[in-house]
DNA sequence: CGTCCGCTTGAATAGTGTCAAGGTGGGTGG
DNA sequence: CCACCCACCTTGACACTATTCAAGCGGACG
């Protein structure tokens, strides 16, 4: 279904910003070493990297062995999932604050491909050196499991309300989903390509595009002066479908 | 064995087996606890019980807070997600050796309903003594994760899987994934209810029940000699669906 | 032997995918 | 600064798929 030509080429280099400087880091709070004391972090193993990729850019593919764990600053990425028979679909949609890659901690290869859908700033991690941290501090391990639990979480929305019901009930809900992510309670939501939406709610692009000019028409989704950021009003007495 | 009464209201009384006795299980090797000496048994603080379900029984419900951890040693249940709206999907569907409840551990409520899909056999241990052996044998720290991980990577084929295509290519998955839960390579289904079937692909109940239909026509299913077990005779050739 | 429950099947209808053509906007180079 | 280009979104038409409603069937069980 979801097999359509890759539009883009996905450039892979992402620029080094440097060794990640957690005592410092601005967003420490949601992050993964929340709790952590500077001289934590002096006898590490392999250094922790912050890296910028650009919008598109490939961080790894599905099946490959990389034993690093990373963390989002900002921006997003798309876990995309193919099967055999060469068709896709996008599992999971990660902002700020998540962590991905965490079948490594296992020794697992990566069970997705993973790219950028915005400018993307992660930090990079060792799975050695992240077990040698969780031995330290085993406060550290629940927080682990916590985001874990998280994707589990996300995972199983997905499944019940993005891969449940109409074309256009499952748009409402990824439209609920993606105003989420800004995780202050407003109701801006930024546009991805259609595309890309399309393979989260496992729709054709056009079935996609169609439903969103109705909710525009009916004046649920209201354009701003960002192009590509739009108000969602949702009036959550449920439509009926 | 055999006898299989379905009763449409769920009784939620299991049979009380008796005190689990981890050192003597006869399944041991795909139990939690596979590596754990007899000793370490010998001071927890709550007793890990064995319970039998009858079919279709409710074992909790989603949103319950009962910091209890199960892990099956013999049938099926499902893990049902609801929404405000009323709708049910089923988003996942366990077998002999999984645990469930894990979000438990975190101190968290229930995010499923769980019931029995046949004649269930669990042990149910208490999340206080779960983090107490955790502590005594790190080792099963990561056991715990593994499972983890294995309900995550269920998640995702089932969302890439049983709600990406059409309803015969959801319906062929199903069934692989049906025939795998055998453990043993065989390509024997056992067939639950159409209506739970039907919900774990995200379908009616009349779809489901169509495609099937072709495929005893086809001879892709085949009877056997107990109503409920099909024989599944898949080309993994894919016909394009 | 009759009832009940769940599966089957048909017919009508609404929903969705697909193909194809046309529109739009942002970026680039002249 | 404008014209062009390209990627991406939009819209229409049509075929096909799936849901819904409704009726009938059949096995399990009392």
């Amino acid at each position: 279904m979801t097999t359509r030509k890759k539009s883009r080429t996905l450039c892979t280099d992402p620029e080094w910003l440097g060794r990640a400087d957690c005592r410092h880091c601005g967003i420490r709070h949601m992050m993964l070493f929340s709790e952590f004391q500077g001289s934590d972090f002096d006898h590490i193993l392999e250094p922790i990297d912050n890296l910028r990729y650009a919008e598109n850019s490939l961080l790894y593919n599905q099946g490959d062995d990389d034993n690093k764990v990373y963390s989002i600053r900002s921006g997003f990425i798309k876990l995309v999932q193919s099967q055999r028979d060469g068709s896709l679909r996008i599992v999971r949609l990660l902002g700020p604050g998540a962590i991905f890659g965490i079948e490594a901690l296992l020794d697992m290869p990566y069970r997705h491909t993973v790219i950028a859908l915005a400018e993307l700033d992660v930090c990079r991690i060792y799975t050695a050196t992240l077990k040698h941290l969780e031995k330290e501090k085993p406060r550290l391990n629940e927080k682990v499991m916590a985001h874990w639990e998280q994707h589990l979480a996300f995972a199983d929305r997905w499944i019940s309300e993005l891969s449940s019901g109409s074309v256009r009930s499952r748009t409402l809900k990824l439209l609920s989903f993606l105003a989420e992510l800004n995780g202050d309670g407003s109701d801006t939501i930024r546009f991805f390509g259609y595309e890309d939406m399309a393979s989260m709610i496992g729709s054709s692009r056009e079935a996609f595009s169609r439903i969103v000019a109705e909710l525009k028409n009916e004046g649920v989704l209201v354009k701003t002066d960002d192009s590509q950021i739009y108000r969602f009003l949702h009036t959550d007495g449920n439509t009926t479908d």
